[in-house]
DNA sequence: AAATACATTAAAATGATTCTAAACTATTGA
DNA sequence: TCAATAGTTTAGAATCATTTTAATGTATTT
């Protein structure tokens, strides 16, 4: 289990002020052991069913969006009304089970390395992502 | 320039009715020489500013639905808000220029084949995407 | 040509996200 | 320590993309 003093100090040194609610969002999202992913809805949903605290969606959407912009967390392109957000931030891809809308990171051994071959003029990458979408055999039969 | 008879008969032979908006949303889309990437704003414009054509907001959607449904579209997962869709609708992959906010097609040779070595119990692959983001130099340094 | 099934439409509804401006709180520095 | 300040939270309103509704219109079938 991480320290709320170890939060504090790491939002302080973002330039972030250590709030209730910033160390709350930080106890569900970074005390774990492994990767989470999750919407905006799940976190939500978290703060307020399982650790009965009350935090305004407004904060919710400005704590994950400073969170992302100081790169503890990596938003993730699904084809979809919603953003995920995941809390591994390394260059990594994804498999997206289609029929639970859940998100499974993939490990550096599941792919090889993403070779580009073209350049866009006066472009620079910026990112490359992969994202695997699976789906139970027989839902993939439409 | 394909004739709308083609038109006429594509549309019958997916089921779905050649009614005079779905014959000019075929128009924009599919009498080009070239891949088309579009938004639904995107698409709306084009019918109304250049073609001086009113089709409502809803038929616009539902159209591009059904084409998508068809097999005669792609969407394309950009995080963001809005949904892109591709009429080139081959396995292939994408640059998306971030200062423009626009689709580029991957083609075959900008890549190697993207090999998955690893399994999901019980599901199947039902689609490999890869999405290039690139910028310029300069706006790629925040 | 009538009956039927499918399509279009404007407007309302929805759902995710952002904005606003007022109240609040952490930090700074006298 | 305490007031000034700068940054933060908040509820609710606003926005924007998309979907739904239910009434009207049109292609197809018989």
């Amino acid at each position: 289990m991480i320290k709320s003093v170890d939060f504090i100090d790491k939002l302080r040194k973002s330039g972030l002020r250590p709030t209730r609610q910033r160390l709350k969002i930080c106890e569900v999202l970074f005390d774990r052991d492994t990767t989470f992913h999750f919407t905006i809805n799940d976190l939500t949903k978290i703060i307020s069913e399982k650790l009965n605290e009350k935090i305004s969606l407004a904060t919710v959407y400005n704590t994950v969006h400073a969170f992302k912009n100081k790169g503890y967390l990596k938003e993730i392109s699904i084809n979809s009304d919603k953003s995920y957000f995941d809390t591994n931030t390394s260059v990594h891809h994804h498999f997206f089970d289609e029929d639970t809308n859940r998100l499974i990171d993939c490990d550096e051994n599941d792919l090889d390395e993403i070779k580009i071959k073209k350049n866009i003029t006066g472009k620079k990458i910026s990112s490359v992502e992969v994202l695997i979408k699976v789906a139970s055999d027989y839902q993939n039969q439409k």
